[in-house]
DNA sequence: CTTGAAAAATGGAGGGT
DNA sequence: ACCCTCCATTTTTCAAG
């Protein structure tokens, strides 16, 4: 698939903001009938243009209400280290997001955590026990002001 | 609905990974036949459990290959200030997430460019025009190594 | 791309524990 | 209250033109 006209651009705005719009209401959409909108949606499905389709889960509603991001810097900054950090990190259920960054800080991750007491035993006993951690610093998210999870392209 | 059994947390952990599972498919996953699942899954639903369903599109493949943390200290820290800057970073394609924190900084943006001249006309002509900002720092982000995009609880 | 038709999933009625 | 087994309707999926 080498590129994408103005409609496959369109399908996947509008999946990317809504994935159970059906195949005839796409078509609805963007002038076409349904079969070649279904053939372009699986185009674009094979050709990695689209990665999956998820549910978004309210995190507050099952009382996952704080979001920190957590800077991290690591002890040392040899490849395998780091490579092992990445390997300890994704074990943590609580890091949804990690990050390798620029700047003063290593890595950084972002965390849910239920409140407080939950993101300080996850400081202490979870961060406290990845070795290669140097020094973290974290930011409390207030409020969430916008989360689109998609590109606006 | 006042509170989930462990099947419906099940089922919000599964269509949190793969929203495409039919009834069925869940039905078989969590040991019940498809209609108490899919009159589950229409209660999770209403409820707001389950927010929306999206598809996620690769950025990379759109040519938006650079991630940034954009950090923005305010002017002023009224409310009026502080509401008028979200109405104007809501404008703004480029910015995915828009959160309020704590610390040194007043918000924390994520940012999508296609490369670095892309995002230096965004700091210099886009956030250069919103007046009530201070100063901002960004972070670059050099690999992305973890986005689940939901809560793993 | 269109038409059209088979296969599958959705969504509901009615009954059972 | 919760689950099950059908069954009609809709959607998906894939031919052939």
């Amino acid at each position: 698939m080498d590129q994408l006209d103005n409609i496959d651009l369109k399908l996947l705005r509008l999946l990317g903001e809504d994935s159970r719009l059906t195949t005839k209401e796409l078509a609805a959409k963007v002038n076409l009938s349904p079969s070649p909108v279904f053939e372009r949606v699986k185009r674009l499905e094979a050709a990695g243009y689209i990665k999956k389709y998820i549910a978004l889960i309210d995190a507050e509603k099952l009382n996952y209400g704080l979001i920190i991001f957590c800077n991290i810097r690591l002890k040392q900054h040899d490849k395998s280290i780091g490579h092992q950090f990445v390997t300890d990190i994704m074990k943590l259920k609580e890091v949804v997001e990690c990050y390798n960054i620029s700047g003063d800080y290593d890595f950084l991750l972002k965390v849910y955590a239920r409140d407080m007491k939950h993101y300080q035993d996850f400081v202490f006993n979870k961060l406290g026990s990845v070795k290669s951690i140097g020094s973290t610093h974290s930011t409390f998210v207030m409020c969430e002001n916008k989360n689109t999870h998609n590109i606006n392209f």
